[in-house]
DNA sequence: ATAAGGCTTCCAGTAACTGGAAACTCAAGG
DNA sequence: CCTTGAGTTTCCAGTTACTGGAAGCCTTAT
């Protein structure tokens, strides 16, 4: 399929795409006419990048995540080693995210939408009380 | 304190807080000696704004949630409508990294850990089942 | 008094895109 | 068949969000 398929199904920009086949994130077969020819496993390494960029990993980051699956030749031990790092940064994103809607919901719920601004989650936050 | 100890407490270099500052996400008082002083007000939005941009979210991004806290001039309804979106975004995120982390954990718990590349999960994730 | 370490500003460099120009390819309409 | 418009190519320049380094001032410890 041509890049502009693949940036649908990826949900990347072709720019983007074109820029990590630059950095030799992936590397797409080239039809006759020169057009870049993308698999269904190009799209799944690019919605992979698509998911962990947004994550806030690494370009470098998800590189080393992609080669636990990627890469073949990569002993077992190694890819257990560093999933298991990866992991607990993973766990440690996931209790910042919580928390993170948990104000927001908070502040949602406690609200009261109308004109009045003493919403009771801004002081707490802004940090009055812990000062 | 100094710009070291916020940098300590907020977990950014000293040269991202500075950065922070220039393009107006905070304004440290100044100590008579020229050296900026921060609050803990201050560090707490450092500290927020280190674990929003981590979890992905771009300092534009940053900004509003901020300002969802911060800006005691804005009205309940407008604070309120910011945040919802911003749930549905935070909601997202969190399911994808729920999602990358099952994946890694299967990982973790189906390969052996020995010398034999063929952990199961590979061959799902690179494509092959879908292509 | 001097040396070390932290702070200041400023300017340049890097990472990860992003936009735009000029040219080629392809599918559809006249 | 010709053209027109949309999609693609490469290349080069610009942007965002830092990051490193130089030169100089401030502070504390010997």
């Amino acid at each position: 399929m041509n890049i502009g398929t693949a940036s649908e199904k990826s949900g990347l920009p072709a720019k983007t795409i074109r820029y990590y086949e630059d950095i030799g994130l992936l590397r797409p077969d080239r039809a006759g006419n020169g057009y870049r020819d993308y698999s269904m496993s190009d799209v799944h390494r690019l919605r992979f990048l698509q998911r962990s960029r947004s994550l806030g990993f690494s370009v470098e980051e998800c590189r080393q995540l992609l080669s636990l699956y990627g890469d073949k030749e990569r002993e077992s031990a190694d890819v257990k080693a560093i999933a298991e790092i990866k992991l607990v940064e993973i766990d440690r994103k996931l209790a910042e995210l919580t928390e993170l809607r948990n104000t927001l919901r908070h502040l949602v719920h406690n609200c009261h939408g109308d004109d009045r601004p003493d919403c009771p989650i801004i002081d707490g936050l802004s940090g009055k009380a812990t000062q």
